[in-house]
RNA sequence: GGAGCAGUAGUUCAGCCGGCCCAGAACGCCGGCCUGUCACGUCGGAGGUCGCGGGUUCGAAUCCCGUCUGCUCCGCCA
């Protein structure tokens, strides 16, 4: 070894002792006759002294060193003079008087600092990864996403599930999210895909009788890139037989309650709180609300519903809905702007506000509106005094949109949201089926293997007897789901529900997404086949560890908890993929590119 | 596919409603001084295709058009 022990584990009982270490130089001051290196490893900082007196030949050496280099470094460990001791590091008491110094790596001059304190732009913390992921608060992510990845797979061991791996090459299948392809050398023409989750996989486990299965899975989604977006990331992917909703709900915060409790000391309470799909929607305009503060959406349908004021009238009679979210706070003109500019980028036509001072309503659509409606209307919202009220008139789907991300954005702008919070919440009794207007067809909500609950089976046989459109549109949304999806802090963490495990079910519900037998067959019949041979009930969940480890260190994004996110238009800066192939290996793949 | 923000010394930024800018600060870098600092101090110095291309103008970092890169968001993401 070139050394004997990291220099951030040298403390108070080393005094006197001769040893050898080793690590970056994270800091050098020359002080004309006393020099100071401050000493670096993964395990902390350790400062070696050289006095010019004691080696002037050593000190004019390495008065030259700069940041960053690799030196080892032989010396005795005594304590620092009374009065110098630095409380800031674990070492603090201690430093190295420094005998021999070897330069192991030269470093350059940096492109940028190794430095918590100086925000880098995202590009040259990407290119140079590797300096990056130097800087302490990097240490410590990575350090805790290894130490939570221990926690879980040690904790799955001890509730008695197997860790099986699931091939990454596998069967493009419709639905979801675009696969990864990878073409096949062997099958000309052929492709494999990468795998979106291993959802298909875990429930043929189940069925093969291992009764609980969990992987620290990667998995791939060719879509557009978020914050919480990467085209590559981790799941922590489990299933369970012979179980319903509450059991995986309850294995899920018991992981999660370890995790808090190991990684940040905090002990969540559980259960967390469950809200229905519905509810999330109306009160908060989203189906992972963040419930750390107030600001719910009110309903004012029903007050104009006769309405003269042709916006909200518009609205009505487009099966649309109004609703409006009150704030305590006067806004400035400027501010308004800025919000309406806001929600115009999230699709709507404008902003309508209104605000009560000095005991008035005021508002610039005031004189639409009848005595009596807006009696009603501040009556509804319990509005007082200096109180502002935002309104949205559209369909549904928009005001959701709309009014959710507004109310997020003046959680944010008004300091409303308390940020030492993890507020958990489960969302449940999702619809089984979405309506895709553009393609004119049913689409699962969650995936097509998750359960209708049993009593709305019957309803799936109904609409598939009518096979009228319409009736499908207004009724496929009464038909609930057996998912159920964990928000922390209005980000979705995970999801998961109770599976079909029936094949009449199954091809029922394939039947309703307009998946036709045929293809069924040809896309899902080794599943379908699988459902044929005892299969049990069960279901599982999957977090988006990325996520979740980006909450619980307080990371914007997921990049953070990365050690090699892609960008956002999916390049890795520090190797250049992706990139261009030589023709040979086009040809023997027999892929051409137009 | 669309919208917004950003791009100026190695880094972080200021300048940007055209001329006071052949561009400035801090940190970093180079050199000198300094025996106890730990964001050392101090004196001096070097360092810039103002992302790129085009246009407007007597004159462009500054205005216009296009383009590239990064980020945020919408669409998309079962």
């Amino acid at each position: 070894m070139l050394r004997d022990i990291y220099v951030g584990l040298v403390d108070d009982s080393f005094i006197g002792k001769e040893i050898k270490v080793a690590g970056w130089i994270d800091s050098i001051r020359d002080h004309g006759g006393v020099l100071f290196i401050d000493l670096r490893d993964k395990e902390g900082k350790l400062q070696a002294v050289l006095e010019e007196s004691e080696n002037k030949e050593l000190y004019d050496i390495a008065k030259h060193f700069k940041e960053e280099s690799v030196i080892a470094i032989e010396g005795v460990v005594r304590r620092r003079p009374s009065g110098t001791e630095n409380p800031k590091i674990k070492s603090g008491n201690v430093e190295l008087l420094i005998q021999r110094i070897k330069l192991l790596n030269a470093s350059e001059t940096l492109p940028f600092p190794i430095d918590d304190n100086v925000e880098i732009s995202e590009e040259l913390r990407l290119k140079y990864r590797y300096l990056d992921l130097r800087r302490n608060i990097m240490q410590k992510a990575i350090k805790t996403r290894s130490k939570a990845l221990k926690i879980t797979r040690d904790f799955f061991d001890e509730n008695g599930f197997y860790e099986i791996e699931t091939p990454f090459l596998i069967k493009s299948t419709p639905e979801g999210a675009r696969d990864f392809l990878v073409p096949s050398r062997l099958h000309p023409g052929k492709f494999y895909a990468l795998p979106q989750s291993p959802q298909l996989f875990k429930q043929i486990l189940m069925i093969s009788g291992f009764d609980r299965y969990f992987q620290i899975a990667r998995c791939f989604r060719d879509e557009d890139l978020r914050s919480d977006r990467q085209p590559e990331f981790t799941q922590i992917d489990f299933e369970m037989s012979f179980v319903e909703e509450e059991d995986v709900m309850e294995i899920s915060e018991k992981l999660l309650y370890k995790l808090f409790l190991e990684l940040l000391g905090i002990e969540l309470k559980t259960p967390f709180k469950r809200m229905p799909y519905k509810e999330a929607m109306e009160k908060y305009g989203s189906d992972k609300p963040d419930t750390r503060f107030g600001l719910e959406l009110v309903d004012l349908t029903d007050i104009f519903k006769n309405t003269n004021f042709n916006v909200f009238k518009a609205a009505i009679e487009q099966k649309g809905i109004i609703k409006a979210i009150k704030i305590n706070t006067i806004l400035s003109r400027k501010e308004i702007d800025n919000l309406t500019e806001y929600v115009k980028g999230l699709g709507a036509k404008g902003l309508a506000w209104g605000k009560i001072e000095n005991g008035e309503f005021s508002s610039p659509i005031a004189k639409f509106l009848t005595d009596q409606e807006v009696k009603a209307m501040l009556s509804r919202l319990e509005a007082k005094n200096n109180e502002m009220i935002f309104f949205s008139a559209d369909k549904p789907k928009n005001v959701y949109k709309i009014l959710g991300n507004l109310r997020l954005q003046l959680g944010k702008m008004l300091k409303l949201i308390d940020h030492s919070k993890f507020e958990f919440l489960w969302v449940v009794d999702f619809p089984m089926f979405e309506y895709n207007e553009e393609e004119g067809r049913l689409e699962a909500m969650h995936h097509p293997f998750t359960s209708p609950k049993e009593e709305d089976i019957e309803m799936i046989i109904n609409i598939l007897d009518k096979n009228d459109k319409e009736y499908i549109i207004n009724t496929c949304e009464s038909i609930t789901a057996r998912a159920y999806d964990i928000v922390l802090n209005g980000v979705e963490i995970g999801g998961g529900s109770i599976r079909i495990h029936k094949p009449d079910v199954q091809k029922l519900v394939f039947k309703l997404l307009n998946i036709s037998d045929e293809e069924a067959d040809l896309k899902f019949g080794f599943l379908l086949e699988a459902l044929k041979y005892g299969a049990p009930p069960h279901g599982g969940l999957a977090f988006g560890f990325d996520r979740l480890m980006a909450m619980m260190l307080g990371f914007e994004s997921i990049r953070d908890v990365i050690a090699f996110p892609k960008t956002q238009k999916g390049t890795c800066l520090l190797t250049g993929a992706p990139d261009v192939v030589p023709e040979k290996q086009l040809k023997e793949l027999h892929i051409k590119t137009v």
